[in-house]
RNA sequence: GCGGAUGUGGCUCAGUUGGUAGAGCAUCACCUUGCCAAGGUGAGGGUCGCGAGUUCGAAUCUCGUCAUCCGCUCCA
């Protein structure tokens, strides 16, 4: 059963080194978390399968990595500098925060009268730096909120160096910062986070089939590495929740412990983006189709998720207890792909005459998988601590290895071992991980 | 930002009416065992979130601050 409560999450996360606060021992920074050891191979490993399915499985996507930082007229372009910003007022009396520019009167609807308020104040949810290093001086630039722009921005250079054409997507996977009022819920809302963003550029017309195709590809993909279905699901949102640029939008939303939440959103951005950037740059971001001979300005369907709090869903869906006579096992059931080590290499005993096979086996295996390697104490709490951490397999190189050559192969989620001969090993670990 | 709760070694917690910190687990070393954790011996590790105040003396009282959780607000 998947874990029912975030803390049983947030306590392995920093028991087994996955997660930790930021900034810890100066009292934390808040809404920021440090990847550890085990923690940055998963989340690299959940964006590489990301990468994987997008990218390289398909002929018509191409990868881009562009700048973090970005000048203003990017972000206004996208609107994002007119959009991002909100002024708030607070209620002196009630102590409720408006937005300035929704109140009908001066009068706080909560409060109704005898109130006042106090300065309206800018709430941008962008972070802005200055480009050059001395203070005061130099021109504002951005963190980009979101990965998108960097594909538009580079849409007219992909188009002619990738010499892909619609329907092609570009893709990106990077770091996004927004100053979020409220973030929480452990690594579901961070300041600082990882976007897996694909901009899928389409004729007009085709639209809503690709939009719909999306979708549906979207939700496979968790289904494929491991959520199971019915902690998943598919929600179209009501107009008024629409953002500026889209004309539909469905996130996929995953069951967490407090309620469902999005962990990613497929909208319909149509042309917004590049006819923005058409008018700001002034430089023609269309297609021309010589088979029709038809000039367009493409639709873009756009996917985009958040890998940290997928690989946190992935971690909560993961998460089970075994009760084995009467002790708990506590086992991460992660897909091979996703599992920080695809092996622990486990010497049966700490005698130096099993040492130099277990590290002859490690260092074959570690050429093509993130192994783990571990000869301290008992067999039995080495195969726990690694079902712990989700590792799927364990090799255990005993007496009898130095005489027939063979080692056991342990299965994390069955516990049963295969005795497996060592000149095998390596396909056969291959076939049961299925890479 | 508001309200409530919380903050003691890596984790879970105990610390009585204020007198200068304990346990279990974990970690490390050695021994033992040897295929599904928690045998033996020993060791390391905490200025009790941080700062200030009251006091002869504070983990224990007061204030501030930082952080976490819940609720509200907000949320592309």
């Amino acid at each position: 059963m998947p874990a029912q409560d975030l803390d049983q999450i947030v306590n392995l996360c920093k028991r087994r080194g996955f997660v930790y606060p930021s900034a810890e021992i100066y009292g934390g920074f808040r809404s920021s978390y440090d990847y550890g050891p085990l923690g940055s191979l998963m989340l690299r490993n959940v964006k590489e399968a990301w990468i994987r399915t997008m990218v390289q499985q398909r002929d018509d996507v191409v990868l881009i990595d562009a700048a973090i930082l970005g000048p203003p007229q990017v972000f206004e372009a996208s609107g994002h500098l007119a959009n991002f910003s909100d002024p708030l007022v607070d209620c002196t009396v009630c102590k409720r925060r408006f937005r300035e520019d929704h109140l009908d009167t001066r009068d706080c609807p909560q409060s109704m009268k005898g109130c006042s308020f106090t300065e309206a104040r800018e709430f941008n949810l962008m972070f802005k730096t200055t480009a050059g290093p001395i203070e005061g001086s130099g021109a504002h630039v951005y963190l980009r909120p979101e990965t998108a722009q960097g594909m538009f921005v580079n849409f007219a250079n992909v188009l002619q160096t990738s010499r892909k054409k619609p329907p092609f997507g570009i893709a990106q996977v990077g770091k996004s910062f927004r100053n979020e009022i409220t973030p929480g819920n452990f690594i579901f809302r961070t300041r600082e986070f990882e976007q897996m963003e694909l901009e899928f550029f389409v004729p007009p017309a085709e639209g809503p089939q690709w939009y719909q195709y999306w979708c549906q590809a979207r939700l496979d993909w968790y289904v494929e590495l491991g959520i199971p279905k019915e902690m998943l699901r598919i929600r179209a949102h009501d107009a008024d929740e629409l953002s500026h640029y889209s004309a539909g939008t469905s996130d996929v939303e995953f069951l967490f412990p407090w309620g469902w939440g999005e962990l990613e959103g497929i909208a319909q951005r149509t042309d917004f983006d590049l006819n923005q950037h058409s008018q700001h740059s002034g430089q023609k971001l269309d297609y021309f189709d010589q088979a029709t001979n038809e000039r367009y300005v493409p639709y873009v369907i756009e996917p985009a998720a958040g890998a940290n709090r997928t690989m946190a869903a992935f971690l909560l869906a993961a998460y089970d207890e075994d009760v084995v006579n009467d002790e708990t096992r506590t086992v991460l059931r992660l897909h091979p792909r996703l599992a920080p080590y695809k092996v622990a290499v486990l010497p049966l005993s700490k005698k130096d005459t099993l040492t130099p096979l277990a590290k002859e086996i490690y260092s074959t295996l570690s050429r093509r998988y993130m192994c783990d390697y571990d000869e301290t104490q008992a067999i039995g709490r080495r195969y726990r601590r690694q079902d712990e951490i989700g590792t799927p397999l364990c090799v255990t190189v005993d007496f009898d290895s130095l005489e027939d050559n063979a080692v056991t192969v342990r299965h994390r989620d069955s516990t049963e071992q295969v005795r497996v001969a060592i000149a095998d090993l390596e396909h056969e670990i291959s076939a049961i991980l299925g890479f």
